[in-house]
DNA sequence: TTCCACATATAGCGACCGCTATATATTCGC
DNA sequence: GCGAATATATAGCGGTCGCTATATGTGGAA
């Protein structure tokens, strides 16, 4: 005899659920989707979210999350240590701006957006998720150029942020895609700087 | 005799308020700022400002406009047309961090951050604002690059916009001025390229 | 089949939102 | 001083917010 062990009844899909309010978190950013709008999509009462998840801020955390999981940019191929390190970091520029412009209704960057919701608690959640891609590439840039890693990896972030921003307001992937090819000309120069230095 | 000219009776200064206003808004968004906050910065109750401004989003319009006149950035000055276009571009970079990160209570470009807000009503006062400054920087540039004129437009626009978003999370101005310079880089090889296919 | 744990739906909580109808004070031209 | 014009204050509108107390229905184990 097997040991009794129960199984969740799930009357709607708590993953689906996730997914579906990841699209609207997504496409409209924290603040301007409502417990209303989420119950909605999902086909639920509000209680049923909260038994789920618990608040719309930990929902919120578990959207962001499964973003990080599925649909990060796999910042560890991009970065790779044989690449020459300013091809590498506008390759990333390159990847985010072909990401974010790629879903016309799911643009930008979810976590990077979800740093500046007007809700404290749902950009903490954002900051803390995006710390991990930010400190990934600052150790990648700390390991090919040192003496200028911090002033680089805040360019770099900067430039990402402004990639998201204007892919949220509509900016077209084409001209996302050129904005950060030219963006990667100043690494070209940092780096080519660095090199010079050894000569 | 003279004619009768009735005066205004100001029992709160207009003026004043706007730039109480404007404060608010700057430091928190659009957003993030009430009613009851507004009418509690300025010491009135609110119909005093619905009577003196209309609506918030109108209250807010003045306070861009304000902005526009009294603290954005000199474009026709920096931008001048006896300068090394790279030059002058990469000091708009320059200014425009230092100016977002000088105070630690208006961080940001307020028109810049004003696009993002959830209220449609205020983002499109925003960008109708936003648009005069975008605009004299696409005439400078097409005046100096026409061949690449959008694309590097498009650069600026993202790095200003990446810098102004970073200044609101609280990176210092130190940082800012240091990741302008960076951004200029790239404008020096741009402007250099495009000299070459002149040779 | 019976019981019970649990997910559901109804309804509504208190708080805040932007905004305003109404009534009261104040200051003006005369 | 007087009437008219106008800015003020009180109070509250309808609506939405995030969230929950309560009651109902349903599936699983024995």
């Amino acid at each position: 005899m097997e040991v009794s062990q129960r199984k969740r009844r799930p009357a709607f899909d708590r993953e689906e659920g996730v997914a579906k309010a990841q699209a609207l978190f997504h496409a409209r950013g924290y603040d301007a989707v409502s417990i209303a709008d989420l119950t909605s999509e999902l086909g639920i009462n509000p209680p049923s979210l909260y038994a789920a998840y618990g608040s719309k801020a930990e929902l919120f955390e578990r959207t962001m999350q499964r973003h990080a999981e599925n649909s990060a940019l796999p910042l560890a191929r991009i970065l790779s240590p044989e690449r020459p390190p300013a091809e590498a970091l506008a390759a990333l520029l390159v990847a985010a701006a072909r990401q974010y412009g790629s879903d016309p209704c799911l643009r930008g960057c979810m976590i990077t957006e979800g740093m500046r919701a007007d809700d404290e608690t749902a950009r903490r959640a954002a900051e803390s998720l995006g710390r991990a891609g930010s400190d990934a590439i600052y150790a990648y840039i700390a390991s090919k150029h040192p003496t200028r890693a911090r002033q680089v990896t805040d360019y770099v972030l900067v430039t990402l942020r402004g990639l998201s921003s204007f892919a949220c307001m509509g900016l077209s992937q084409k001209r996302l895609v050129e904005t950060a090819r030219i963006a990667g000309r100043a690494l070209e120069v940092e780096f080519q700087e660095q090199s010079n230095a050894f000569e």
